[in-house]
DNA sequence: CTGACATTTCAGGAATTTCTGAAAATTCAG
DNA sequence: CTGAATTTTCAGAAATTCCTGAAATGTCAG
């Protein structure tokens, strides 16, 4: 590995995480180096600076535009291919989060969906399909609330994370309006 | 294998999703089985249940405990070890949030910030620089957001994600309301 | 203590995933 | 067309991860 000691650093560092969320450490390397590069690198640059065979950065290529997560950018007066990760760091985790639900959450959903469909066959398959009901149920809130706030710009989407919690105070203070307007005896 | 077809369908999703979130199969399939099983289990009974072996079992139930995704339960005038799977979804979404910040997400906030302090040996170095801190922000922003809102009790949590981006339309309203009381010029 | 039962450890084999080099395919300037 | 530059494919080597059986360890009733 052929690289200034910080991004080596960050570099390595993504690609122990990549491992650990199922992504192969070469594929978190070339994106880790593409995220903090200041311009568009073709294969044989990263190949000099992450040390690994030509054929393996071409297929991490094909692996992280599958993702989205790099970008080929055309150089003129040059032919090899270039690339960039999404400036951006919002896209970025809009982008994860999307493909992430795709080939993730989606497909599980509709396994759910499916074995919720069958008949039983027993009070232990009953109860068992009740637990994946449970699990259904809170799977669809979640992509429910993600995919109404997945629209939002990333100015609104910043706001409404910093406000974090308050937000509850908000629906707290609305509360109390609605148990003054129609008064119940204390539990 | 030995399950009836709706648990058995279930245990092998799991199996399969496991392994792309970086966990390993049988860990993945014995969490499912705990998790629609109308009472605890014993090593035993897992064993016999996915047709692995014995050590193996041990092995992923100690994992699981890790993780607190794995309870033992004591049966009383038994001997061997009982498992069962936290009841609530929620709560298991909870522990799962806590401990996959705990291992992934906090060392590299905290690898970012150790890389933000040292000096850059080079305009490219600081440029990756600027890079990791617009990352770390990012990062930061979404870990305050979530320590503030993993304190509410599961009902406002659910409300909250049930009133999903309507959240926003109460803040754009607020915004106009400040946007009349100081107006500005159109862009 | 002792011995039956239960769990854990761990070395090494099995399975899977990753990576490479060589060859094939593609692209394009001349 | 031709051939140089570039990228992709893919079979098998290398590395890693997973799983097992055997042995060690732990636990507890009697």
């Amino acid at each position: 590995m052929n690289l200034p000691p910080l991004t080596q650093a960050f570099v390595l560092h993504f690609g122990e995480m990549g491992s650990r969320w199922g992504i192969n450490r070469t594929v978190g390397q070339i994106y880790a180096l593409l995220y903090v590069s200041p311009e568009p690198l073709n294969a044989d640059q990263i190949v000099d600076a992450l040390g690994v065979s030509r054929s393996n950065v071409s297929m991490g290529l094909r692996e992280l535009q599958a993702w989205n997560l790099a970008i080929p950018k055309h150089i003129p007066d040059d032919r090899r291919d270039h690339y960039t990760a999404p400036g951006d760091v919002w896209e970025i985790l809009r982008i994860l989060a999307e493909e992430r639900k795709k080939r993730e959450v989606d497909p599980t959903l509709s396994v759910l969906r499916e074995l919720l469909m069958q008949k039983p066959g027993s009070a232990g398959e009953r109860h068992a399909q009740a637990r994946m009901a449970e699990m259904h149920g809170l799977i669809e809130q979640l992509t429910n609330w993600y995919d109404d706030v997945k629209r939002l710009e990333t100015e609104r989407l910043a706001q409404l994370l910093s406000l974090g919690a308050r937000v509850v105070r908000l629906l707290e203070a609305k509360d109390k309006v609605v148990a003054l307007a129609r008064p119940r005896r204390k539990v």
